[in-house]
RNA sequence: GCCGGGGUGGCCUAGUUGGUUAAGGCGUCAGACUCAUAACCUGAAGAUCGCGAGUUCAACUCUCGCUCCCGGCACCA
């Protein structure tokens, strides 16, 4: 009776580690989503990958002197892992330089060609005689025209922030020997996205109210201006060759093959699954939802580019949604793996617990607009939200039972006003909370829980259990019954501490295979074990010692 | 220059079908409590919702102009 859920997102760029912005802007709200669609029996998919291919790998290649594949393996590796660490709950995390994912785009590359969505025209690049190659934009430096500094790049000049065509360089030289590059004709592929313009803007109009106000806007503005075709074949050697005789020394334009990413990953899901054709279903059946969680710099790729390649294609599901996230800004500044300007995931683990960060990028999420990581901040919500309200709620409720009720939860007996009440509000939140995660309003998701926190904490010190010891049991089974739902709850969110409490409670399994609703049910008379705080305090040398790595 | 987003109490943030006392957190001040990782709970002070004009019985919310901040402007994904 559950929907077919395939939640993605964004493939990492396997040129550094994973930094706070990409878990923020998209593997972290995708992984919320996806753990509550299981916990609602949707049958959910959560796949994704390491983006392997394109100039930058190259480039850092070159400058470490070192190959390709070395580069990616190693940032495969350790995104892979860390993403697993924080607790991603991934399906399958792959790569996009594996057999599988080559010959799914190369299949894909042809039918378009096939479906003649896909054309051969000449244009004239930039060459250089000494490298015999074609240059990428990013590879020829020179005098920028309008502020005449040097060393401005093909693309772009950094001095004066001007964007540049390749022929306006005053003197371009090749920045790998120095040469001075010629002009010439290279036969490319386009992809016909001007034959999709109409059909894209009557689906566009029909997610209107559906989706998210800036996808939507920045979609819609897009299409207004008119689609252009665009060329998605490169001379480099690192990528995905073009699949067909006599162009091999050409490939695939990265953000073209990194697309069909999505396809390869479940193709390579099911295989693996030993069901080679299972994956097909969730590709061609309508009734499969998809959910593609990315950051804006993605969105026309999403809701353009990807959608027209479906079409092209035929029988292949287009978008249910694109969930756009604005950016993670860290310090006030900007986040950048090329200048080294961040706080990456894999670092922040030696230190930290994955759940603060969860709990962090889940109240802070750059859902309408850009967001902040600032330690002092990540310290304050730790240590006054996570450890001083949702912590300490759970902590005293669990400690209380321990100490004065023989470490078993007590059994009600009569139930005033005040503890039905309370019963209420634990149902009002479930509810809440269930529907700001299936409206992908995770912000107001987690703030619900802690809601309920307060809630615990305030119905705790109205009851006075320490006083009133007519009431007590009545009052700690009630604040027992809080608790458990608490655990469920977290649980899309703060996966680690949630089945930690879970076992605190006495259950068995884990709390990960309960069903959402079962947080209305009330908690039974068990013994409760391993009781101690949910969350630690994070002292402020902590703090000043990861602060002080970005200043350097 | 063009396009997009944003300017809400000292700080961070919520607030789209326009409608009674603009919400929450931090910080500040006061109080209560002691079960709890000195945590929790209660109360108070504090906002002419960037500026100006317009539409309206009524605008933080719609329209126009202005100002300031941020991002994008395509082969970087």
């Amino acid at each position: 009776m559950g929907k077919r859920t395939l939640v993605t997102t964004a493939w990492p760029y396997a040129n550094g580690p994973l930094h706070l912005g990409h878990l923020a802007g998209s593997c972290l709200p995708a992984d919320i989503f996806a753990r509550y669609n299981r916990m609602i029996g949707n049958e959910t998919l959560m796949i994704s990958g390491t983006d392997e291919h394109g100039t930058p790998v190259s480039m850092l290649a070159e400058l470490e002197d070192r190959s390709p594949k070395e580069i990616v393996d190693e940032y495969h590796e350790i995104i892979k892992r860390s993403l697993q660490e924080v607790g991603c709950s991934y399906d399958i995390f792959t790569r996009t330089t594996t057999k599988n994912h080559r010959e799914t785009a190369q299949e894909f590359f042809l039918r378009l060609l096939k479906h003649d969505f896909i054309y051969e025209k000449i244009m004239e690049m930039a060459y250089c005689p000494k490298c015999k190659k074609f240059l990428p934009d990013r590879y020829m430096e020179g005098e920028c025209p309008r502020c005449g500094a040097e060393g401005a790049r093909g693309d772009q000049c950094d001095e004066c922030g001007r964007t540049l065509d390749i022929m306006e360089l005053i003197n371009p030289y090749c920045k790998h020997c120095g040469t001075k590059p010629e002009m010439r004709k290279s036969k490319h592929y386009f992809l016909r996205l001007t034959a999709f313009q109409d059909r894209l803007m009557s689906w566009i109009e029909t997610n209107k109210d559906l989706w998210r106000p800036n996808v939507y806007n920045f979609t819609i503005n897009w299409l207004k201006e008119g689609l252009e075709d665009r060329p998605i074949t490169r001379d480099l050697e690192w990528g995905v060759p073009v699949p067909v005789k006599g162009k091999e020394d050409k490939v695939i334009y990265v953000w073209f093959e990194a697309v069909i990413g999505y396809i390869s990953a479940t193709k390579q899901y099911f295989a693996e699954e030993g069901k080679s054709e299972a994956w097909r279903v969730w590709w061609e059946d309508p009734d499969t939802e998809t959910y593609y969680f990315i950051g804006k710099d993605n969105i026309p790729f999403h809701t353009i580019i990807w959608p027209a390649m479906l079409l092209g294609h035929g029988r292949l599901n287009i978008p249910t949604n694109v969930l756009g996230n604005e950016f993670l800004n860290l310090e006030g500044g900007k986040f950048s793996t090329s200048k080294n300007r961040a706080v990456w995931l894999n670092e922040y683990l030696k230190h930290f617990d994955p759940d603060p960060l969860r709990y962090y990028l889940s109240i802070n999420m750059p859902e309408s607009k850009d967001a902040n990581f600032t330690w002092d901040e990540f310290q304050r919500r730790n240590n006054e939200e996570l450890v001083s309200k949702l912590g300490n709620f759970a902590h005293r409720v669990i400690s209380f039972i321990e100490k004065f009720h023989d470490g078993e939860i007590p059994k009600p007996e009569i139930l005033d006003e005040k503890d039905l009440a309370m019963l209420k509000e634990i149902e009002i939140s479930v509810d809440i909370t269930g529907d700001s995660i299936q409206n992908c309003e995770f912000k107001k998701a987690i703030a619900r829980v802690m809601k309920l926190a307060s809630f615990g904490n305030q119905y705790f010190n109205e009851k006075e259990p320490w006083k009133d010891k007519a009431t007590s049991k009545t009052t700690l089974y009630v604040s027992a019954c809080i608790v458990r739902s608490l655990s469920i709850l977290m649980a899309p969110f703060l996966p680690f501490s949630a089945q930690r409490l879970w076992i605190m409670l006495g259950y068995e399994h884990s709390v990960h295979e309960q069903r959402w609703d079962s947080a209305k049910v009330h908690v039974k008379s068990q013994p409760i074990r391993d009781v101690k705080p949910l969350f630690r305090i994070i002292q402020g040398e902590e703090i000043a010692e990861q602060r002080a790595k970005l200043d350097r």
